[in-house]
DNA sequence: CAAAAATAATGATTAATATCAATATTTTTT
DNA sequence: AAAAAATATTGATATTAATCATTATTTTTG
């Protein structure tokens, strides 16, 4: 059994295409006031709502990105992995955080003033282009997933999460999955008792094999039909 | 009878901060290559998966600006007014148009090449920081649409429509709808004939009035209710 | 380690919404 | 102006998914 789940990525210098475009001058003008933090499984790391002053790194661990609305269901915008930038869209306008972000295991945090960041923005064009690129990448992502949510009917739904988790988070056919159910419904957009439901309709069709919390692909095929089709 | 339908904005220098950061000389570059295209109702203006090279600026009727998928009903992202830039989240990766806009009425649009747009954002601070701001609350708007869209159910999401429409679009409690009833329900993800009974379940509590395709809100109060609770 | 709390599993019930079908109206075309 | 096409209205039915209730299991905490 194969477990990609510790993936770490504490040089944050080495890890992303972002930063090859940086000079030695103005990586230090970046770590100026950067801190790391670790966060323990289930905390709060950067609540909605809150100003916005800070981007975020992920050395290691995973979070979820969600939104919240009162009386509403959390709905997860994404899982965020080591390696990536968290930069809620709010950072141009100096806003407030839109989307409150949580540890669902141990994390290492870093933290870039946005101020600084937003100074090489405007002197290095490279840099702005990669960064902007994968800004742009994750608003497009993320419309994809709020838009098939909608549309698409609960197997459907939860054949794209499962795939989600497998292709994207945890790079292997067979994971100890770090949410709980009710992180599934909010991820899959419906209730936690449909997502028992579903669950247990692809155990019976074989497509999925669950063990305690391990979760194992059987049949890629056709989980991608039902995304499909379902 | 009070009709807004028709505002017009047709003098894009003058139609929104955006453009006052720039120098004449800023403006003139901005301006070379750039075209004006009058569009009849229902003609498609720019359709998803082509290639984003322009930035569309609306000077007069509206349009909507959905997401397609085969298969699965479109999505109205937003309803786009005169004096809008639409500048689609794939304009900063050189990348495709993730959605299609189409005209709702006869309307004149201008376009603005993407990469005389691009090298402004980075030779001119001001100009750069008032664009990622309308940029990114149009992001923020359309998150809030897709999330609410998903979580609350049909009257909600009608309440919060017929107030988009009210409010946001036509600015006046009376208003001719431009939307046809398939509109309508793709603006509000949910089924044509949802659409229907929902709307004469509001007539009936007196919360609107429906004559011809002339809508009136009766009862604003009521509604923001039914948007908040329902 | 035991008790308490949280989470998960399962089936039954209810509520919400989509689909269908049949008719009426409006708009467009000839 | 008449015919055709598109759009809208309405009610009945079927499907889907949420809620509820109960029991089992797992995890956390003292």
């Amino acid at each position: 059994m194969k477990k990609e789940n510790s993936r770490e990525c504490l040089n944050w210098r080495n890890s992303s295409p972002l930063f090859s475009s940086l000079s030695e001058k103005e990586v230090e003008f970046l770590t100026e006031g950067y801190i790391q933090v670790h966060f323990k499984k289930g905390e709060t790391i950067r609540k909605q709502g809150t100003i916005l002053d800070h981007v975020m790194y992920i050395g290691s661990g995973l979070a979820k990105q969600y939104i919240e609305e009162p009386g509403l269901n959390d709905i997860i915008l994404t899982i965020i992995i080591p390696g990536k930038m968290v930069c809620s869209a709010g950072f141009f306008v100096n806003g407030l955080q839109y989307s409150t972000v949580a540890a669902l295991t141990d994390t290492e945090i870093s933290f870039f003033k946005s101020d600084h960041l937003k100074d090489l923005l405007h002197q290095n064009k490279d840099f702005f282009n990669v960064f902007m690129g994968e800004f742009t990448q994750t608003v497009l992502n993320h419309y994809q997933r709020l838009s098939l949510i909608n549309r698409k009917q609960v197997p459907g739904r939860m054949a794209d999460s499962l795939l989600y988790l497998s292709k994207e988070i945890y790079n292997c056919d067979e994971f100890s999955l770090d949410l709980n159910r009710l992180d599934l419904a909010n991820l899959c957009g419906m209730s936690k008792d449909s997502v028992d439901k579903v669950l247990r309709d692809f155990q019976e069709e074989k497509l999925i094999q669950i063990k305690k919390n391990i979760f194992k692909i059987l049949d890629e095929k056709a989980l991608r039909n039902i995304s499909k089709f379902g």
